[in-house]
DNA sequence: GGTCATGATTCGGA
DNA sequence: TCCGAATCATGACC
């Protein structure tokens, strides 16, 4: 840091005869004394322009307008713009046009489908909605639960927005002030429209860069909270006990064959407020179950068995004619 | 914390 | 695809 000013101040004071970066034109006749008076004169601007910036801001307007007004200023002006028009001729060529990113258009598509961006879903997400079907709805332990990842989802894409508000607006105030200072430096060195052009194109993609690193913060928390969320919906829970006593009553009346039809099941997952695959997989464990130890669900068989008898009674001193159930040992196994 | 009950999952066989 | 069997994972109860 503090090799710069003395480096500086050789370039401006010796270095100028000879000088790689300077034009022919600037380098012929330097052993005159009007040379070596040109010499000192553009030595002394560049030693101004140099030391410009350690200067307060009145100074430096004061130094910057006697600059402008300059007699060399225009020959300066011109071995800016030649050393200028070589550099970029070696720089460019390196900075092609990159292709549209896939990994950014992947973040959106998810975004958008978990209904983060765009806009916004009343009935929540794909992955709420998915989950939902898979659990037929059962209950009022699934609408909370819905509710609750919903207002996640809804914290998320707020903070998404805010962030990207922000981003937008400091992105903006930035181009902005990048292009009133290059706007007001092209007085003192050359910068072409384009320029600018490119300068803001840089700048877009410095920010676009940061967004995508919050495009893929929140799709990391759109993928916890989604699995979380999944994974609460394999979360055993009991079934109530209406839904149970429902379906111990088809199964003990129905002890001879206990394999409901896909119509009984669909009407037994109606009844129970399930859905079919847990009235199959409750058959499934209870055949097991009761296979296993038949003497300890002798009692239960016993109870379902007069129950279900009195309910006969009752319905046939009605006048109804109602099938009599089978016996509770009528299941051979 | 241990134990039992129970819903869900997995795997092999028919 | 359904079923039986084994197993896992969690809730409920003590």
């Amino acid at each position: 840091m503090d090799e710069q000013p003395r480096l500086m101040h050789s370039h401006a004071g010796v270095g100028m005869a000879g000088h790689p970066g300077l034009p022919q034109h600037m380098q012929e006749g330097t052993g005159g004394a009007d040379g070596d008076g040109r010499k000192q004169d553009i030595g002394d601007i560049l030693q101004q322009i140099m030391t410009i910036t350690d200067q307060s801001l009145d100074e430096a307007q004061a130094r910057k307008h006697a600059l402008n007004c300059h007699r060399m200023k225009p020959a300066l002006f011109n071995v800016l713009c030649e050393i200028k028009e070589k550099t970029v001729l070696s720089i460019r060529g390196a900075q092609e046009e990159e292709p549209p990113d896939a990994q950014l258009m992947r973040l959106d598509n998810m975004l958008l489908a978990e209904g983060v961006s765009g806009p916004e879903k009343g009935g929540g997400s794909a992955a709420a909605a998915a989950a939902a079907a898979a659990s037929g709805g059962a209950g009022a332990d699934n609408s909370a639960e819905h509710s609750d990842y919903r207002a996640k989802l809804a914290q998320i894409r707020q903070i998404y927005h805010t962030e990207l508000e922000k981003y937008e607006q400091a992105c903006n105030e930035f181009t902005t002030h990048v292009m009133n200072l290059l706007r007001e430096q092209s007085r003192t060195r050359p910068i072409s429209p384009k320029e600018i052009e490119r300068m803001v194109a840089i700048i877009h993609r410095k920010f676009s860069s940061i967004q995508m690193q919050l495009k893929q913060s929140t799709c990391e928390a759109v993928m916890i909270l989604r699995s979380r969320f999944l994974d609460a919906r394999r979360k055993r829970r009991n079934f109530n006990k209406q839904a149970t006593e429902i379906l111990n009553e088809y199964f003990y009346s129905h002890l001879s064959n206990p394999y409901p039809s896909e119509e009984a099941k669909e009407e037994l997952a109606k009844k129970c407020s399930i859905t079919v695959s847990q009235v199959s997989n409750w058959f499934g464990n209870k055949r097991i179950r009761y296979k296993k130890n038949i003497g300890k669900f002798q009692e239960e068989a016993n109870m379902y068995a007069a129950r279900t008898a009195v309910n006969a009674t009752n319905v046939s001193s009605h006048g109804s004619q109602a099938n009599s159930p089978s016996t509770p040992n009528s299941y051979c196994y």
